[in-house]
DNA sequence: CTCCATCTTTGCCAAATGCGCAAAGCCGTT
DNA sequence: AACGGCTTTGCGCATTTGGCAAAGATGGAG
């Protein structure tokens, strides 16, 4: 065909039509609008016939554009649905598989993962974000994420790899000093550890608001957005701290870290997990491969559970 | 999708697997092997899997290679068709149309259609390879290519835009001079026009060899590789000529030219015409155009006809 | 009516990509 | 063993792509 480019385009095409802008677009895409201005010039051009109405507030399509758009969405799904299918061929694995998660979660329990994969898969090449952000697969162009949590509604496809709770722990030494709370109410007498810039679903509101009333919370002496520091300043004895159990659950099996499971954890009375993220309906081979590597890493239950 | 050339490679990948060899795909596309390469190597990048098991002497597909050429071909048809049938939209015609064709039929009739079509659709753009080649429409991205004469078999869509003979003529005084040859075998007492590097359908080799025995050719005093040059030469009375009528056939009407119809022509004796030939089943619209435009321009009967 | 936010468009330029070239090595045939 | 034609890959260069910024358009809010 004469124009190599002609289903990439008529991607973008779509994205402009569902999105009703080049902006819009864009920003799905993350693109600018010249950059989507242009790919849709390129494809008219190609075609020799104009496919939208342009106008800096709305944006219609000819006849033309019309009837692509009708052809189009049926043709991409069929691409997509080829790729996916071959892509699941698991013969010999390579290629790139793009990975977004949580710093301390990647480095304690991804990386352990991806280390055994890639030792049976040389040609398997790995790219791993570590980023507080929820990455976005679509717009990142991600293989996959890893969620912690509740997931909102999406059109993302979430596989479970683990449950999790959240802890309220301390050091023995913190307690032996400051006293064991024995209700949340008596937080407000101790020192926290806070997150600093965390993300949605962690943070002491949960705690306050499920103990009723008005948030008890102490004074947090201590701040950092980083898990691992926040479980290491718990260890030194600075204060209690709130962490997901695949943070600190190890601590606690060993005796390191108290858990004070204070009026039963109403916070983890919804279930909560830690999910695998994917755009596609069918995963792919590598995607299979990987999961299955962070499933045997993370255990059946958790290596991180607490009685 | 993740991967925007997809589409693109696949063509590629259905390429190598036709032709049996990236060198083969490579001289099909018009690329160097290297370049095949590596967009092979991006497919399989992209899936994750192999698809081709190479070696320098053969090259078999994969399990999921032949699960992909299987799918691709539907898949890729349907990109085509779509493109053709939106590009078949003629509300407003623009875009580049690209056409190839001897330089003399070029000049003479193409340019005329050619500056009419542009007038009616300003967005247009023309692009003219005057080439004594024998254009490949389908590797050099080509939208049309005007042949003439004979039509080889080949996959390329033909509709003729006129009839054409091949006359043999010379000036009056030429023939005053000289004498005029009753027979094709007195060609050979007589100074001929011959083409310097001409394409196969065009020669004097027709004309000795329907004329029985070895071929009757007199010596070629003047000989060039552009048809107008060969006409003016023809009127300067330099010798006798071979050419198209819808080279000489003005001259002719005028009297200019005096034809010699020896022996009733036989080199005549099967149709010949002026084609345009395409490399896709549907015609754009501003392959339509074009082609409205050309055959006005010619006109019908051709206005180089001679009773 | 004015202002504002957000859009499209386009020239310019930097960054990224793709490809040709050339060389090395492989492989089947002669 | 030699040869012809293949694949592969590093390198350099040309081309393409896309971001930036500025200009102008447009609808809604005040």
């Amino acid at each position: 065909m004469k124009d190599p480019r002609f289903a990439e385009h008529l991607a973008v095409f779509v994205d402009v039509v569902r999105q009703g802008s080049f902006s819009g677009a864009g920003r799905r895409r993350g693109q600018t609008p010249s950059a989507i201005v242009r790919q849709i010039d390129a494809l008219e051009h190609s075609l020799g016939v104009p496919l939208l109405i342009r106008s800096t507030r709305a944006l219609t399509m000819t006849d033309a554009g019309e009837r692509l758009f009708e052809r189009a969405q049926p043709l991409l799904d069929q691409l997509t649905d080829t790729h996916a299918e071959i892509a699941a061929f698991d013969g010999a694995i390579a290629g790139t598989f793009r990975l977004a998660c949580f710093p301390t979660f990647g480095k304690r329990y991804v990386i352990p993962a991806i280390e055994r994969v890639m030792a049976e898969h040389p040609r398997l090449t790995i790219e791993l974000d570590l980023t507080e952000r929820l990455a976005d697969p679509v717009l990142e162009r991600l293989d996959a994420v890893i969620r912690i949590g509740r997931l909102a509604d999406s059109t993302l496809i979430a596989s479970k790899l683990a449950d999790q709770c959240r802890l309220l722990i301390a050091s023995p030494h913190y307690l032996a000093r400051s006293g064991r709370p024995g209700t949340a109410a008596e937080l407000a007498e101790h020192r926290l550890i806070d997150k600093l810039h965390g993300a949605d679903l962690l943070g002491w509101s949960d705690v306050g608001r499920t103990a009723g009333g008005a948030a008890a919370i102490g004074p947090a002496v201590f701040r950092c957005d980083d898990f691992e520091a926040m479980r290491l300043a718990a260890r030194a004895g600075i204060g209690i701290a709130f962490l997901p159990d695949w943070v600190i659950g190890t601590d606690v099996q060993a005796g390191e870290l108290i858990r004070l499971p204070l009026e039963d954890e109403p916070w983890n009375a919804e279930p909560s997990g830690v999910w695998l993220l994917r755009a596609l309906a069918q995963p792919s081979a590598r995607l299979r491969i990987v999961s299955t590597a962070l499933r045997e890493t993370i255990g059946t239950p958790p290596v991180w559970t607490c009685g």
